[in-house]
DNA sequence: GTCGAATTGTCGGGTCCCGCAACAAACTCA
DNA sequence: TGAGTTTGTTGCGGGACCCGACAATTCGAC
C-alpha cells in the first residue's frame, strides 16, 4: 500500500513524492500493526525522531491518526506517546459477490469492522442488476449505522469472476452466470455515493487479506488458493499482488492437468477444477445434488462418522489438489501456501493425501521451503481484502484523503507490508 | 534496474536515496535506449532541465556518461547536447554454463559487446571445477582484449539449473549432472577478479534479456520459455523478474500435465517436459540418439524435405507445448510469450499446432491479449541477461560505481524498464 | 541577410524535507 | 531523592529539486 508513487517507472522523483511515501509508510504500519509508540515507529522506519513526529502531526491534522499517552512500565526513559489510526477518519464499504452468498461490511482504517452481514443465495439465478440491488439494500443500514463523524473514502468489491481491474468489467463469472457485464459501472451508479469503486477477483482479494491480516504474516511470497465452485488463486510476490497484464492472473482452475479428464464448464477438458473442484468431490462422494456450504457440512458429517466412500472421495480429491499445488510451487516458489474457500473447512480431511501429493510433484528446492497452511480468515477473506483494496488509496496518499474521489478507481495500488 | 533503493519496504526514505534513484533512472534510460538528448531525458523523466543537467554532470564525473554535440536539424531552438553511456566506464564479464555449450562475453554499459565466444560441449561429462576452469580459460583472452581504460564492475553467470540467487549455490542441474554445488564460490575463487559475482538461472536471465533488449519491447508482463534439454521459464511481472522466495520460481518443466505420462528424470511422472521437451520430440521423430543443436538441425533438415514422421512429431510436440503455454497464460496473464532456446529455431514448425492448442486451453480473457512470438536474441539471450544482471548493480547505484565490490553479490537488483 | 520565434542551457534563489545536536521532559531504579 | 536512560522538542543546516530570468543557438520567413 505504499511506495507506489515512487515506483512509477522511469520517472524522476521530487521531494513532494518523498513526503508522500513516508506519510504512507507510517500510516501503513499503524494500519496493519495497530497502535505503536512513536519511538517504535522511528526504529522500524529508520526515520529520525523529529521526522516521525512531524509526519504523525500531519496525519493527525488529516484526522487519520491520533496520539494517546504512552504505556507506562516500559523501562527507563521518557515514555513515548502511542499513535493509532482513527477508523472513522477513513472508512470504506466492502462488498462481496460470491458464488453462494453476498456480503457487506463497513470497515475503518486499521481494519476496524463496524458491521458485517452475509446472506446466502442460490447460485446463478440473478442478473447483475438484481444482485447489485440486493447488495445495495444490505449496505444501506450499515452505512446509516456508521458514526456521524466518519469519512467515507471508497468502495471495494470482491467478485467471483474474471474481472478487469481498471473499470470492473466482468468478462466471465461462470458461477454467477454472467458474461461481459460492466459491473463496476452498475455498482457505482446504484450506490451513487460519489466515491471511487475498486473491484477485483475474489481470490486476489482473499490473498491480499490473508497476506496482510491473516496467515501470511512475515512472508513475502504467498500463494492463496480459493476453492469455491471452481478454484482460483491469488498470488503475492515480493509483498505485492501479482495481477498480470490486465488483472486476470491466477486463473489456475483452468490449467489442464489431465488430458484424459472430464469435460469442464470452460469448454476444455481435464482442467484442474474438474478433478480437484467442488463438483468432483461431490461426485466422488456420491452427493452431486449438494453444493457450496451444504456440501461441505454434509461431507464433514459423513467423514466424522467414518463413511468410507466420503473419506475415499476426500483422499482422491486431496491428491488432485496436491498435484496442482505442487505444480504451482514449482512455478512460484512461494514461502507459504494458504488454503481458503471451501477447502478451509475440509482442510483436515484433505491434508494427508494432499501433502503427500505435493511432496511427490514439487521439486525439492522450492518444495522444502513451502509451508502449506489453512487460511485464518475463512470465508470472509475476500471481504476483508475488498476493504483493504478500498482503503489502499488513502494509505498510498494520505494527504489526498480529504478530497472526494468520484468515479471508478483507476488503478489498484498494491501493498508492501 | 532502478528504484530498488526506494522499494525497501516499510523503510523511510531520505533525500540521499532520492538522488540515487534519479541518477539510476537517467543511467538506465541511456543504458537501454541509447544516446539521448538532455531535453528528451527531461521530458521522459519529468525532471527539471536544471536537475537533469546536474545529474548528467554527476554521471559524467563518475565516467559513466559523456556528452556530445546535439544533432542538427531538430527544429527551431537551441540544440540539446546528446548524452550517451561510456561502455568502458562499466564493463562486465558474462558467463553462461549451458547444457550443450559454454559461452563468455565482455560487455560494457549500454549493452556494447566487446567480444563474445561460444564453445560446444558434450553433456554431463564435466565436474563443476572442470567447467569453471574451461570457461575461465575462455574468459582470459577476452578480458585481456578490453580497452586499457575500462572499469570492470562485476561478473554475471547464467547456469542451466536451479540456483540460489543469494550465493550461487546450485541445488540441481540435471543436464550438467550437478547437485548441491557451491558454484558461486568456485567461480569467484577461480576468476579471482575481486569483483562481485551474480548468478542466476538461464531461463530467468533469458527473460531479462528479451525483456530489456529483445522481444519484450513495450511490454510489462512477459513470459519467456526456454526449451533446452528441459523446459524453463522466466517471468517478468510489472517489469520486474518474478523470482519467488529463493529464486527458484519458473520451474515449469516439472509441472504435471499428464498423470498417465512417462517417467521424468525428476522422479515424477508426466511432467510437461516429458511431453514437450527435447527428448520427447526426438523420440517421436525416431532420432533419440540426437540431442541439442544437432537434433534441431537434423529435424529442420527432415522437415524441409517433408518427412512425415518428423512433421508429425513436431505437430504433436507443438500441441503439448501449446497446452503448457495455455496453462501458463491462465496463470500469469502475460502481454507476450517469448519462445526461446531450442524452440526458437523450430518455431516455424511448431507454431501451428502450438497456437491451436493454446487457443483451446487459454481462457478467452487472458488468451486474447497474449501474443506469442519467437525470441529475437536466440541462443545468446541468457548470456545477454547475465551481462544485464552484472551491470544492474552499477545502474541501481551509479554513485557507488567506482568502489570495488569483492565477494558474492548479495542481492539481485531487478529492473524497471 | 536579418529578425523574430522557439527551444534549451545556465545560474542564482527559494522551498521542501529530512537529519543532527542540544536541551528539556519524564520515567525507572537504587 | 538523584543518577541514568529514553524520548520529545526546537532550531539549524544541508541536500535535492524546482522556478524564473537571461543568454545561447537554431530555424524559418520576409
Amino acid at each position: 500500500m505504499k511506495e507506489s508513487a515512487l515506483r512509477q517507472q522511469g520517472r524522476g522523483v521530487a521531494a513532494e513524492q518523498l513526503r508522500r511515501h513516508n506519510l504512507s509508510t507510517i500510516l501503513d504500519r499503524l494500519h496493519l500493526s495497530g497502535p505503536m509508540s512513536r519511538s517504535e515507529l522511528a526504529q522500524q522506519t529508520g526515520l529520525n525522531r523529529s521526522t516521525v513526529a512531524d509526519l504523525i502531526g500531519e496525519l493527525a491534522t488529516l484526522a487519520l491518526v491520533e496520539e494517546g499517552p504512552g504505556a507506562a512500565n516500559t523501562g527507563p526513559g521518557r515514555p513515548s506517546p502511542v499513535a493509532k489510526v482513527r477508523p472513522e477518519g477513513a472508512t470504506v464499504l466492502a462488498l462481496e459477490l460470491s458464488v453462494d452468498s453476498i456480503a457487506v461490511a463497513t470497515v475503518g482504517l486499521g481494519g476496524h469492522i463496524y458491521n458485517q452481514i452475509r446472506v446466502a443465495r442460490p447460485r446463478g439465478r440473478f442478473t447483475p442488476e438484481e444482485t447489485v440491488e440486493d447488495i445495495s439494500k444490505l449496505a444501506e443500514p450499515l452505512l446509516g449505522a456508521l458514526p456521524g463523524a466518519h469519512q467515507l473514502v471508497g468502495v471495494g468489491v470482491a467478485v467471483a469472476g474474471v474481472v478487469r481491474r481498471t473499470d470492473g468489467f466482468v468478462h466471465l463469472a461462470p458461477n454467477l452466470g454472467w458474461r461481459n457485464v460492466p459491473l463496476g459501472t452498475i455498482v457505482e451508479k446504484r450506490l451513487s455515493l460519489g466515491q471511487a469503486v475498486s473491484m477485483a477477483n475474489e481470490a486476489d482479494l482473499g490473498s491480499l487479506a490473508e497476506y496482510r491480516r491473516g496467515a501470511g504474516s512475515g512472508v513475502q511470497h504467498l500463494l492463496y488458493l480459493a476453492g469455491e465452485a471452481g478454484i482460483g488463486a491469488g498470488i503475492i510476490q515480493e509483498g505485492r499482488p501479482m495481477l498480470g497484464a490486465a488483472g486476470y492472473a491466477g486463473e489456475v482452475g483452468h490449467t489442464r492437468v489431465n488430458p484424459e479428464g472430464r469435460q469442464c464448464r470452460c469448454g476444455g477438458k481435464g482442467c484442474w477444477e474438474t478433478e480437484a473442484g467442488e463438483a468432483a468431490l461431490a461426485r466422488r462422494a456420491g452427493v452431486s445434488d449438494l453444493i457450496g456450504q451444504r456440501l461441505v457440512e454434509e461431507l464433514i458429517l459423513r467423514a466424522t462418522t467414518g463413511d468410507s466412500r466420503t473419506l475415499e472421495a476426500l483422499t482422491v480429491t486431496g491428491r488432485w489438489l496436491g498435484l496442482g499445488i505442487g505444480n504451482l510451487i514449482n512455478i512460484f516458489n512461494p514461502d507459504r501456501v494458504v488454503v481458503g474457500g471451501s477447502y478451509h473447512d475440509l482442510y483436515p480431511y484433505l491434508e494427508e493425501s494432499m501433502i503427500r501429493s505435493v511432496q511427490e510433484v514439487a521439486l525439492s528446492a522450492p518444495g522444502e521451503s513451502a509451508e502449506i497452511v489453512p487460511g485464518v480468515l475463512g470465508v470472509d477473506a475476500p471481504l476483508v481484502g475488498a476493504a483493504e483494496l478500498a482503503l489502499s488509496s488513502v494509505i498510498t496518499n494520505p494527504a489526498a484523503a480529504t478530497g472526494v474521489h468520484p468515479g471508478f478507481a483507476v488503478d489498484f495500488v498494491d501493498d508492501g507490508g
